[in-house]
DNA sequence: GATGAATGAGAATTCATTCAT
DNA sequence: GATGAATGAATTCTCATTCAT
């Protein structure tokens, strides 16, 4: 019986994935993944038949990943408020606290090795939180708007407001604050 | 006195490199780039010393047109309301009207081959945008948000807004108006 | 474990760098050598990293290769004269079986690809063989030559007296004395 | 009518040939030899129809200035040890006043872009300093040298003295009067 | 399954030469 | 004649992928 493949083998390829293609884009040569992942070069292709397969695991796993933390301790019973902000702490906790995934992310949703189908799968991982933020804010938001476009809108001010607390750590809560902040008086009627 | 370097090719090379660029990211060949502005291999390289040059100029370009678009018609004597819309229009109407410079920039803004140097002389060419976006604000904003911050977000509500608006070119006007008073609101104490 | 990386691979590239070199100096295509040698031209890069490595290994080790040639047989209880003929008939004999290396070799000394370290390293490897000249010279020849300048004039007297060799090889013994008594006459005070 | 061809400005490119030629050897680009001659690219190509057409004529007209050198205030009427003490001290005078155009005729000579025609011509400008080397030592020389082989010792012993004079330039006379005495003593019987 | 050497199709550049100005 | 932009073949080197060990 052959040997099975090594879930921690896989895992170390999509770890070292993420750090070169945060530093270097989809650029990042298979070989220097696989180096860093402490695989052969060969091995590397036994995980992911192409370097595309890689990509777009790896794109998958980390919108996946930031989806569980995003729910991971969801105050089902708080007031629409305090599940808006556990959301809006998720975005920003999780990023600050994996900057290379982030920036890694950043440069898959750009690239064109990323599958339309990679990106409907990614949709569909938030398709429940989406649903959430929709209805927390039934009675809050203006009528405006649609749920795809107020979802997007906290995602893209967490994104910015993660680059300010990167650049100045140490204000860190004023911009968590002032982020959130701007999102929940923004969607107001 | 030979023939004298032709803007029309530069530009053309350039035009090239914004299509490729938006296409595949910043590892689009330079021959596909000559190919499609109609010059040899060779012409590219008489015009762009080196790729890294080539890409350097063409992010410099896309943004200085950017910056120029948006103090465009800029009402000087208008209230700060309308001042700050008229940024936000610009943001958008360029945008809607560029597609594949937008699609250029994204991909030059996470790319490594565009230099710090690069990025700070982009910075350079909006501060006066962000000084007036500033002063335009003094009087509304909260006094929470930094210059920097406040207009780091009109960029990234524009640039989500845009998304929506390519989607649903039909709804331009409703996520035109939505997105600005989102902007507007969010940032009043 | 993987295939290994093939000695006799490494051969037949530095063999072909050999002709190659000799027929076109340092310029010699890459392509044309990994070719010739009857691997691809990815696999030349496998064993040497870059043609600058390839040029000053296939430097050091014709020499390493002549030097070993000078050594090999040396008889260390011959009369002074009879070394120092020795050395003579090293440098005649292995130049007119490997002519293409000798050839090599000249193109080498006067490449700006072949570095002053490799040149450093290919004087060490004669520093023994330059020793033992002068200990035989030191009751023959006049005080007024050093070891260096003494080796010098040996080497460039049977680079010169090869190549009439190699135009009249029936004149091979001829050229081979009157070449080795010009040395020993030529240096006798 | 045309303007005529500049003769100072063939100058000028051979002179910069030169000095490109000995950096670089004869894969030195036209433009840098044009550049450094302060004409265009395209002003080389009329003096000189292809690059080897340069190489060429670079070659020949260094060889004709050598020889024109040694036979310069020939002592026809000296002792022939005089006689060839003339020619020696010409090499050695020559060789250290122009050591760009020693350099460049060292690439030169194994430069497979040097035809065998311009050899035979540069072999031809020095036959005439062949036979009054030859004259001079009929009374001195073995008989075992032929004049070829004699005049090939003669340029071979110069060159080498000349590495060393120019590596220690203050034992030049050191190494001169050596060299000679080592050529000199050599021949004799 | 794991390894890493082997491969060859590109990739960015360079350069001799041509030719419009 | 002088200029230097235009050209495209050639060059060195990279890299995803295959396959012998």
């Amino acid at each position: 019986m052959a040997r099975p493949l090594s879930e921690e083998k896989r895992e170390a390829i999509l770890t070292a994935a993420v750090e070169q293609v945060a530093a270097q884009g989809t650029g990042a040569p298979t070989a220097r993944i696989a180096k860093q992942a402490g695989v052969s070069e060969g091995t590397l292709f036994t995980y992911f038949p192409t370097k595309d397969d890689l990509i777009n695991q790896l794109f998958l796993q980390i919108e996946a990943e930031l989806a569980a933390a995003l729910l991971d301790g969801y105050p089902a019973d708080g007031s629409p408020q305090d599940r808006t902000r556990h959301l809006w702490n998720g975005l920003i906790d999780w990023g600050a606290a994996n900057p290379a995934k982030r920036k890694a992310i950043r440069q898959l949703k750009v690239s064109d090795r990323v599958s339309e189908d990679s990106r409907c799968r990614a949709s569909d991982l938030f398709r429940e939180i989406v649903e959430r933020l929709d209805g927390n804010l039934s009675g809050h938001a203006s009528s405006e708007y649609d749920a795809a476009y107020i979802s997007a809108i906290l995602d893209t001010l967490a994104e910015t407001t993660l680059e300010f607390i990167m650049r100045q750590p140490e204000k860190r809560e004023h911009y968590k604050r002032t982020g959130f902040d701007t999102f929940w008086r923004g969607i107001a009627p």
